[in-house]
DNA sequence: TAGATTGTTAATCGATTAACAATC
DNA sequence: TAGATTGTTAATCGATTAACAATC
């Protein structure tokens, strides 16, 4: 249960195995092997039953983890199994695709406040939600007690967002602008790099030869 | 200029690199130390150095790198210098969003053929494109000659959508869905795993009790 | 009990960093 | 020439994997 020391790839693979448990779990089996979730993940069996063994003893030696159990367990020691609310800042096509991804529900994520700075936008609904203005960003999470915000503007505009988040004692960002939001130490920063993904491909295509 | 054993990390790293010299030229400056490099991407300047002569001897002791020259040579080692033609498959909207999606276009990746398997969208004019049916990805995109193709449905149709785009002689996809797509060897598939990051941000929260 | 599979240790592998001769 | 910074080697660090005693 040491938990400053987990390795941030532990984490994100713990993801990838709940994934997998659930689909296990729905095929109706009560039991799965190191060996059995590593293939399907793509790993070393070693691998997943170190990842595993960082965040509590869940095996039976002989056995195997208990699927729906591990799978709730992962679910729980993720904090995905209450509700979070969730502030959106810029409502442009990424924030509405956004805005009506099933994934962010599904996990808890609901989005409570969405903003915008451009005039034509602010007072419109969308998905029931009137979009405000971005200069209210810091009252408005105060106020309904938001700790989670998702950044989908422009670089350009993401710090300033960011500041303003962080005035209104926002906790974690999930950041689509592909910039470094610089943040204290107590805000968590995820980013979502969708340009370098979109590089690599085009990098591994054109070393093949490919384009 | 060995390429047969390039760490993927320094790959990942180099789109970075090219974003920063972007900064740097833009604001007027002409040479850039590694360590300005490192210290602007978060790094250790050895391994900016090392990232780099993975793919060339572009510094000059003394004096750094050319930033232009390096930006320049950069984007053309992505392959990022020409133009390439994809594939969209749903129009949902995270799709739309893509469709719109500036960075795409800044990056050359044009948009040429978008395809759903809902009857409703069938036919219909988005962006300027007519939507087509799933069904005829492979016939669209041998014609189009398209080597690119881009994966924003659900998980539960995201593997037969591949094989389509397989079918037509895809060379690379982005895959959206949160699944491991099977592919042959000759196809290149980067995952952009969107709930795994929303995913990591909750854990990390829930550790801190900030939920 | 025999077979299976865990948690864990030790060995291996690979990536990061420090240090420095080469060189502008 | 003196100062700066590269490319590269060697040392360090951390992550992956193999192997196995413990145990169901």
């Amino acid at each position: 249960m040491e938990n400053y020391k987990i390795p941030k790839k532990s984490v994100e693979r713990l993801s990838i195995y709940k994934r997998i448990l659930k689909g296990i779990m729905d095929a109706g089996f009560t039991t799965v092997s190191s060996r059995e979730l590593a293939e399907r993940a793509g790993l070393n069996s070693a691998q997943v039953r170190k990842d595993l063994v960082y965040f509590g003893q869940f095996g039976t030696p002989g056995m195997g983890y208990h699927v729906s159990i591990l799978h709730r367990t992962i679910t729980k020691i993720m904090g995905l199994h209450k509700k979070i609310p969730v502030a959106l800042i810029g409502v442009g096509n990424l924030g509405q695709a956004l805005l009506s991804y099933q994934g962010f529900k599904e996990r808890g994520f609901i989005i409570e406040s969405i903003f915008d700075n451009d005039r034509e936008k602010v007072g419109k609904i969308k998905n029931g939600l009137k979009i405000m203005d971005e200069r209210n960003i810091s009252i408005e999470i105060k106020k309904k007690n938001i700790r989670v915000g998702i950044i989908t503007i422009p670089s350009s505009a993401a710090q300033s967002a960011a500041n303003k988040l962080i005035k209104g004692g926002i906790k974690g960002i999930l950041n689509f602008a592909p910039i470094e939001l610089k943040v204290p130490s107590r805000t968590t920063v995820v980013n979502v790099a969708l340009c370098e993904k979109l590089e690599m491909l085009s990098y591994y295509l054109s070393k093949r030869k490919l384009l």
